[in-house]
DNA sequence: TGCATGTTAATGCAGTTGCATCTATATGAG
DNA sequence: CTCATATAGATGCAACTGCATTAACATGCA
């Protein structure tokens, strides 16, 4: 038996992904609301509260370029789903919370996104091959062990 | 022990998905080339061979929009990459078919993309994970099983 | 044949992204 | 304090994308 190149594991992963993906969008552009780009905003700063979150560590969080957040941050801003802050202690920054707005758009996205989630994904697995998936998909997040690199 | 719900296998798997693409599209970057999406076209291109292929036809294959397929063949003409050639049997249709600067440039693409994936995805896993990665990726891709929908 | 309907592909426009650059503030060395 | 350097965030411009529409041809039916 062959071990499979990791080409094996990259296409499948990406047409997935793509095609899960349009499903979401569509469903949600079908009701009238946001793409996945302002729902994982919006969650970020959710989980943040009332601390809130620099622009620099939603970057981080959402693997996005600086100018991708500065730019999200700036349309989120004019639909009123968060606020800018002033950042004491440093002058150059801001502190993003997010507005009861916000929070409320964050859950409508939610049910749509959830629900079209499911279908695309569930029928497809068994409870056992689900798990035996999300586990191994989280290690493909983790940071690969330090002796096979 | 639970079941997972769709979320954990979208999150890794987007998140993964996001990460890799952006190591892959920095390495061809870096080395001058262009980005996956030639590289996918011109990767169907040269399965078709001589016969070419239809836009339409990619439009399935590259799960693109149809005005997607149309401006990116667009710009793989001008770059010489691909021969428009009118479809006889189909006034309104053309043939795509790669040329030989497109078949070179799919192998200088190739170098990188297959290298940097490779980075990216074998550290993680043994040979048996990757197998059963690839598979359970696989079962995302097939239509689900009727009975389960 | 003549016309209604469907299919293939292109395109104008507005919104978005990538890249490079720019401004403003912070930090640290002398 | 002063200057060099680093960091946070914004922005001009060109390229790209999504959406709606259009043009050209095909097909089927009266």
């Amino acid at each position: 038996m062959e071990t499979p190149d990791s080409f094996e594991i990259w296409l499948p992963l990406a047409r997935s992904h793509k095609s899960i993906l349009t499903s979401v969008e569509a469903a949600l552009k079908q009701a009238g609301l946001p793409g996945l780009d302002w729902y994982d905003l919006l969650w970020e700063l959710e989980c943040a509260g009332s601390d809130g979150l620099r622009p620099f560590e939603l970057q981080e969080k959402l693997l996005l370029p600086q100018y991708g957040v500065s730019r999200l941050v700036d349309r989120l801003a004019k639909a009123g789903l968060l606020e800018r802050q002033t950042c004491n202690g440093d002058g150059r920054g801001q502190v993003l919370v997010i507005t009861p707005e916000g929070a409320a758009m964050r859950v409508r996205i939610w049910t749509v996104y959830s629900d079209t989630m499911q279908q695309a994904v569930t029928p497809h697995f068994s409870a056992g091959e689900a798990r035996r998936l999300a586990e191994l998909l989280g290690k493909l997040l983790r940071p690969a062990p330090a002796d096979k690199i």
